[in-house]
RNA sequence: GGCCCUAUCGUCUAAUGGUUAGGACACGGCCUUCUCAAGGCUGGAAUCGGGGUUCGACUCCCCGUAGGGUCACCA
């Protein structure tokens, strides 16, 4: 949907300090991103940290990190922070509470750490009707809100009054947030006609969900964003996977890169029903990425995770460029390097194989005697291969007639299980490319002296 | 419980009155060099129920049912 609107659109992200930022709120933050740039607007990010308990620096800076890792930008320079603007807040309560619309309440009943006097909204019980650009109109009566609090005295507002001050305030035309919003919209409409801001128009998007279909939380798994980072996602995927929880754009597409999110995003096709975060998805679209990258982007990585778990180990940086692509084509996110490696895949690239006697013979087979004679002809086929002719595509040239012909389990199975010791593996013939002749050779030799 | 929202394969979704109800993830099978990975092909799998409206409903309306959200001197 094109806004036909000439004033400029203005989305904001209004987290509160008092935890990691968690999945949902990053979707919230991503939509209200895509919704702005998409129109050519500004995207504005305020701390809502009116919560002088639960409001913490560490989260904050939590927060700024992870949006940045996203890539997801905001357009105002300075971070608004809602403790640094009381003496507005102030200045509205006071016409507020001259013009009666709201008043200095006398607590007949006072609950545990609250207080004799707050200030409480007077509600002029009228039903509103406001519309949703996901969900269409909604009616609410504002008779069961009462008079609400909205702040604890002339200093100290509340969230409700907060957040509609600041809008205004910021020129928000657009609230995009999560579902459980909703029931907030009537009170801040309420507000908003009292101090005579004009109404936003809202778009209340479904919440993401635990496996069990209610709203995602801690008790769920992992709902931080640092989390997933951690993991060994991509940004690009975290944010491809977000968007297309509760969006797509109507065609089969399934891989977006943030810029085709902006030209195709249209916030009427976001569902209206909640949906299941699901892993194996963001596994998969991860897994895109991580194919669209250079293997040499994680050498580095692979080099690290070996020292990390062999630290005597002085492991050949041309081994490591020629295995890394190895690695990572069974890799899906950046933890499994190390996985991999801690399963003892590929170490046999630098270090010796260790196995029984006994794996190196073919299922079925018991006569050592032929898979000795099977690997000493795979030497022999291999010794007029010269060192810089020996690739993958040469030695099974070279091997495969001879396999085929005795059974190419009972060859290829000895040699690779000679190569690695490892009953899964890459294909022999890749596995004696890297090796290089005289390390194949040697290692074939050695099988062969376990057999007698 | 009051108020509000929602309802297509296991999951994410497409189809805005006429389709053999499509795709993706996951799962099964087959193929591709012995194992793994990758790749290719292929299979099973859905319109919550009941009433309407209509020549014709996944699609529109009503009622159920189910699920979710929200009911602070938190945000």
């Amino acid at each position: 949907m094109e806004t036909k609107s000439t004033i400029p659109v203005v989305t904001r992200f209004p987290p509160s300090p008092t935890g990691f930022l968690h999945i949902g709120r990053a979707r919230t933050a991503l939509f209200n991103y895509l919704f702005a740039k998409h129109n050519g607007g500004k995207l504005v990010f305020r701390l809502e940290d009116t919560d002088k308990e639960r409001s913490k620096p560490e989260y904050a800076e939590n927060i700024v990190e992870c949006l940045n890792w996203l890539g997801i930008a905001w357009d105002n320079k300075e971070v608004a922070k809602q403790s640094e603007r009381s003496a507005i807040y102030t200045s509205y309560l006071k016409k507020m509470v001259d013009s009666g619309k709201a008043y200095v309440s006398k607590e007949t009943e006072v609950k545990e750490g609250g207080r004799a006097e707050v200030i409480r909204f007077k509600n002029p019980n009228i039903k509103i009707t406001f519309h949703d650009l996901i969900r269409g109109d909604i009616q609410f009566d504002t008779t069961e809100l009462g008079d609400f609090v909205i702040a604890k005295d002339m200093n100290e507002p509340l969230y409700h009054l907060a957040v509609v001050i600041d809008d205004f305030e910021m020129g928000v035309t657009h609230v995009i947030r999560g579902e459980d919003g909703i029931s907030n919209t009537p009170r801040q409409i309420l507000i908003q006609e009292a101090i005579g801001a004009p109404r936003p128009l809202y778009a209340h998007v479904p919440l993401i969900l635990g496996a069990d279909r209610s709203k995602l939380s801690g008790r769920h798994g992992a709902v931080a964003v640092t989390e997933y980072r951690n993991k060994g996602y991509l940004p690009e995927a975290m944010i491809n996977y977000l968007a297309l929880l509760g969006w797509n754009p109507g065609t089969e597409q399934e891989i977006f890169s943030m810029d085709e999110l902006i030209r195709d995003f249209d916030i009427t096709k976001i569902q209206k029903s909640g949906a299941i975060f699901n892993e194996e998805k963001l596994r998969w679209i991860n897994k895109e990425y991580l194919k669209k990258r250079p293997s040499s982007d994680f050498e580095e990585l692979v080099k690290q995770s070996l020292l990390e778990l062999h630290p005597q180990l002085k492991p050949d940086e041309k081994m490591i460029k020629k295995v890394t692509p190895l690695i990572m084509e069974r890799t899906e996110i950046l933890s499994d390097i190390k996985k991999q490696l801690e399963a003892g895949d590929f170490i046999y690239f630098f270090t010796q194989p260790s196995y029984e006697a006994s794996a190196l013979l073919w299922k079925g087979q018991a006569d050592k005697t032929t898979t000795a004679t099977n690997l000493n002809k795979v030497i022999s086929l291999m010794e007029p291969l010269d060192e810089v002719s020996f690739t993958q595509e040469k030695i099974k040239a070279a091997i495969w007639d001879y396999a085929t012909e005795v059974g190419r389990g009972e060859v290829l199975w000895p040699m690779r299980m000679s190569l690695s010791g490892k009953e899964r593996s890459p294909d022999p013939f890749v596995l004696s490319e890297l090796l290089g002749k005289t390390e194949t050779l040697k290692r074939l030799q050695t099988a062969i002296n376990k057999l007698s």
